[in-house]
Order: structure tokens, then C-alpha cells, then sequence
DNA sequence: ATTGGGTATTGACGTGGATCAAATGGGAGC
DNA sequence: GCTCCCATTTGATCCACGTCAATACCCAAT
């Protein structure tokens, strides 16, 4: 049996009794799918999310091809999404962090178009989408905010297009570094100081960069003094040094 | 004036009596948004489409940073979307045609995130969002492809993030062609010969890539005897070649 | 404490595609 | 039909990043 799935095998259910009313009690519920609903709407959407599962590091919460039926709000934890071309090449399409939404891509087919790969132990909501479905019908301000995430991803993909295809690797790793600190002072945690959940291969697969070419651009940063870098742990020293690596970029 | 917002003003909304029960007439119904839709569905949502907009060659349908209210089916003809860097560099992040859906990167902030062009004259149906909303609540069918179509959205970007981050140049430009001739296809048109409404330099941008690059892999794709190419215009020779020269890429 | 395997850093070198440049072609506007 | 401007092609050269390689590091398992 190979390890992820004996993995997968392990993961528990916790108790639904924990469940009543998860996302009005959810430190999480501003910025995750619930976001913006009245005090009525929260007790209306009490049956949403049906378990929650951990998925632990390394494992696949879900697979490309495997048949969707539910969408996921990251509870903790942190994954990657990765799609896989024919000739086995893959590229990791982003990183999700508490609060956010993923599985979004399997409505358009019936199936979930990527992987999706706990980065360190996770816990997930499952959102049955057929409940969702039905609940977005009654509660106007879920629907309204589902289709704001599906928007969002959408927008969010967009700015992966650019930084792919018209930004210099050093700009895309600086981008890179205060999009993650800005996701992350938005959920309370420091914005200059953090660990870096992934390996410099996988930032370098989102970034359309080798791995090599990642570590460089670390250490010139940190030469620069722009930031402080030390394998997974990061802090950021000078964040307008940072984002002048890109705005101020003249050609 | 600038030139686009003068033309934007010629724009003429098409006699609202045309327009009753629009979808259900209209010949891309089954690869755009009422697509799967039941006949008591279609008659449903006639009130859906507000009104038909021609856009001309080069003018903008909506543009970045524009209040959201609306989105938009592509009637006959070819668009563009685009997003601008705040240096000024920017990307074409998708090319659409007739039957397809776009606009719903407004959704998430309220305003357009890109820029729409035409890149012939060409007629939208305009479909305001708050009236989308309203029908999807009552047409399962409508919600149910309304979602689809976004989440198709997604799994599009997520093609063209592959393409940006793991292809090379004519691995990029075999699968750019292939994708033009399989969506022509699906409207009905030849697959094998058709005109490219956009320039090297749009192709360019769209992959990464610059003009003189598509320009040299147009030629050579010719040379190899893989496509016949001659300005906009296209002739696919060899199909299964073109695949090979992604397909068979091995490192 | 020791070992081993995955991860990271750094240097040397190669190359795919960018850049620069020049010539040709074609279509929109007069 | 003429003109001008923009699109395209093609060649020559450059360089940012990939590739290859060697070493160091970290942590988990023993």
C-alpha cells in the first residue's frame, strides 16, 4: 500500500457533536467561506460543514481525478495544489493557508482537476457541495460570498499569470514572500516573521523557477538586507526594499 | 476623448424586443451559460440577458479598476482580457470567443480586474450579475451552471500556469494552437484552418513569450511541415505532430 | 552519538529565449 | 490607388536562468 494512502486510511473523523454551529463559534469565519453573513445567516448554515479530517503532512486530501463531492476550508494547517501534465512534469498551482478555501476546481468537471497536499498537519471542514448547493439557494449571503471566492481564485490565478509570465525571478520570489507575510498578518500572525511551510523546490514549481535559482535569490536578499534567512525561517527586515525589487522595476 | 471611450459611446444597445427569450434562440445556447438547462429552465430565464452590446475592433468592453456589474457572453466575435502591472507591463491572461463567459473576475472586489478588448467587432449578451443572482436562486439548472462556468475559469488558469511554468516555447505554442482549434471545433468550424484574430505580440504575452520567439516558432512548426502558416492565417497539417511536440517531451 | 537521506547553498558553465537590428509586407485611412 | 504605420520575419548577439556538480546542513531513525 503506498504510504500516502495507508496515511489517508488514518485519518480520523472528529466527533460531528463538535460540529453544531462550526462556523459561528470559528475564529475563522471572517475571512473563510462564511465571511460577511448576518447573525440569522451563521445559525442557518449550522448543517453546512459536514466533518472535519485531518490530513496529516505529506498526504493528499484530495487527488486530480477523483470524483468531487466537497469543498474544503483549510481549519489549520497548510497545503499546496499541484497539477500533473501528461509527461509527469507538475507544477504546484498554490499555496492555502486557515481560512481558505480549495476544491473549487473540481465542480467545472465532476472531478478535482489538481492535487491537493498537506504541507504540515492539517485539518480541513468538509462542505458538501450538493448541501452548499442548496443552502447558497436559501441563504442570500452565502451565495453571494461563495461566488466571491470562486471569483477570488479566479483573480488570485490571474496574478500567478503574471507573475509567470512577465516578472524576472527575483520579482517573483519578493512577491512571493510579501504575498505570504500579508496572508499572514491578516489571520494574526506576525507579518515579518515566519517559517516557510515549503521547500525551496516547491516555491520554485509555483514560481516557474528551479530551486536553485530560489536559494539565490534568498541569499541575495539577505545580503541586501532586505531579509534575514535561515533554511525554513524567515524575516523580513526591509519590506519597501522588497517590494521596490518589483515596482520599481525600469526597462 | 480618448479614442476608446469615444468609440465605447457609439456603442448601440440592440432593440430590447430582439432579445426576448434570447437564450433560448440563440444557437450557442448549448456551450454557453444556459448550457444544460431543461426547456422549462430556458424559459425560465428569459429576463436573464439584459441587452446585446457590439463592441468594435480595439474598443474595451469593460475595463480594470470599472465598477462590477455585469457579465458577459460573447455573441460573435473575439476578446481579449488583460492585466496591467503598475509599472505598465502587462499579460493577456485568456482569449474567448463566441459562447464564452467573461466578467467574473468582478465578483470578488466589486470591480473589473481586467481590461476586456475586442480584438474584432464584435456583440456581447450582457448579463447583469444581481439578476443572475436573483434566477440562480430559483433555476437550480442556471446556479448549477453558473458555478460550472467559474470553476472552468479556474481550471483554464490553472492550463495556463502549466503552460507558463513547466513548457518551453514550442511546447507552449503547439498547445496554444491545438486549444484554438478544439474550441473552433466545438462551434463548428474547422479545425484544421482558421485565421488568428490576435498578433504575435498578444500570443506572446498570453505565453510568456515574446513576439519574435512566436514569430520563430510559427516557421519553424512551417518548415517542419507540422502547419501552414501564413500571417493570421492557419492551416494545421499535422495534428498528432503538433501533440508530439509537447507530449513527447523528455528531459 | 551516528548514520543516512532529503534539503539547501554555492560555484562553474551552458543554453533557450530575449534583445537588438534591419528588411519586408500588408491593411486602414486618405 | 497611395501612403504610412504597424505587424511580421529573420539574423546576430546577449544574458538570465537552467543545469551540473560538490559540499554542507538538518533531522529522523537507530
Amino acid at each position: 500500500m503506498p504510504r500516502a494512502e495507508f496515511l489517508r486510511q488514518q485519518s480520523t473523523h472528529l466527533a460531528l457533536a463538535e460540529l453544531k454551529a462550526a462556523c459561528a463559534n470559528c475564529n475563522l469565519r471572517e475571512i473563510c467561506l462564511p465571511a460577511g453573513l448576518t447573525e440569522q445567516e451563521l445559525d442557518q448554515i449550522d448543517t453546512l460543514v459536514d466533518v472535519r479530517r485531518k490530513v496529516r503532512r505529506g498526504e493528499a486530501l484530495y487527488r486530480a481525478g477523483e470524483v468531487f463531492d466537497a469543498i474544503f476550508a483549510v481549519r489549520s494547517g497548510f497545503f499546496k495544489s499541484r497539477v500533473t501534465f501528461e509527461d509527469g512534469r507538475d507544477q504546484v498551482t498554490g499555496f492555502f493557508m486557515g481560512g481558505e478555501v480549495i476544491g473549487m476546481d473540481g465542480i467545472s468537471h465532476g472531478t478535482y482537476n489538481c492535487d491537493a497536499v498537506a504541507l504540515e498537519d492539517s485539518v480541513v471542514c468538509s462542505i458538501p457541495y450538493a448541501r452548499l448547493e442548496d443552502l447558497a439557494r436559501e441563504v442570500t449571503g452565502l451565495q453571494r460570498h461563495f461566488h466571491k471566492m470562486m471569483s477570488r481564485e479566479i483573480v488570485r490565478e490571474s496574478g500567478v499569470m503574471m507573475l509567470l509570465g512577465v516578472m524576472r525571478a527575483e520579482e517573483r520570489i519578493a512577491a512571493f514572500l510579501l504575498n505570504l507575510s500579508q496572508r499572514l498578518a491578516a489571520r494574526g500572525y506576525s507579518a515579518l516573521e515566519f517559517n516557510l511551510r515549503m521547500t525551496r523546490e516547491e516555491i520554485g514549481s509555483y514560481l516557474g523557477l528551479k530551486l536553485e535559482t530560489v536559494s539565490r535569490a534568498f541569499s541575495k536578499f539577505h545580503t541586501d538586507g532586505l531579509i534575514k534567512i535561515d533554511q525554513k525561517s524567515v524575516r523580513i527586515i526591509d519590506v519597501e526594499g522588497l517590494k521596490n525589487v518589483y515596482a520599481r522595476h525600469v526597462r
